[in-house]
DNA sequence: CTTGACTCTGGAGTTGACTCCAGGGTATAG
DNA sequence: CTATACCCTGGAGTCAACTCCAGAGTCAAG
């Protein structure tokens, strides 16, 4: 039976996830339900296996797990699917995008506090005459905040 | 009574944040205890307007409520602040580097299944030979998977 | 046949940042 | 004084993506 595939503790070591969270997608129907032991164990092929990596993939992208089943349920009939995939990757991108301008912008807010702090400390030993002024600089900060 | 401050609701919708966002603020101990009419509903003054969008602010840029929370106690303070905030900068700054470079990547990916998908469709017209392109490369790529 | 490591199931608990609710009070225009 | 819109509190519920658990069964080795 060793060749037939790999239990779930072994997967779990492959693919960097808990058990649990195996047994989990498997719940939430990302995955079908898996082979079986006999006696009820499951039993991952080298496809499963690459069909967790998918989804961890996947997920490291940033889609949320509703989104990669309904990914692979379009992988699967493959009949609309180029327009849906679309769409769905326009506004990922899009997404990121925003979301990487938005990393940018502090990144060089934390960037200068931090300058502003090591500055702040050489010239004035550690002992300073103020607040911080790294905190100062977030109190003003407002910008291009919309909810 | 209406220069003395503004209601909730008012506070709500010149910051976005819901009404109970706002007392939720409130209840963590982010905002501390509003200003009170004789009835006890809150008064928010400009100050305090800005305070939450200080934490709007904050939160956008990444930190948790509790690190905001963290970030405040220490401006107050004013002591051993920097040092503090150095360290929770110089953390904050790594990670989201580490965010830009996925957020990177993934871009890259995202912009690559784009233009794989677009360039299928010129040229099947839309009609398509298998499945989606982008589909098939998400199930290829695991790359530097790690947890 | 026993032992020990592993697995099963169903369900409860976790975390963060809220949202929603009931039951009741307040502010104010008419 | 009444109607209406708004606010109060405390606490329960929500969502995503898991984790943790008890009680029970399975598998391979010895």
């Amino acid at each position: 039976m060793s060749r037939a595939g790999i239990q779930i503790g072994k997967a779990a070591e492959q693919t960097g996830l808990s058990v649990d969270a195996i047994r989990f997608y498997e719940k939430q129907r990302l995955l079908g339900r898996a082979q079986r032991t006999e006696g009820g164990f499951r039993l991952f092929s080298a496809a499963d296996i690459e069909r967790i990596r998918f989804i961890r993939g996947a997920q490291r992208l940033g889609f949320s797990l509703l989104e990669i089943r309904e990914l692979m349920v379009l992988g699967r009939d493959g009949i609309e699917t180029c327009a849906h995939v679309r769409d769905l990757l326009r506004s990922h991108l899009a997404g990121v995008r925003g979301k990487m301008r938005e990393l940018r912008a502090l990144e060089k807010q934390l960037a200068q506090s931090l300058r502003q702090c090591e500055r702040r400390r050489k010239t004035s030993g550690d002992s300073h005459a103020g607040p911080c002024p790294v905190f100062e600089a977030l109190a003003q900060k407002r910008g291009t905040n919309e909810g």
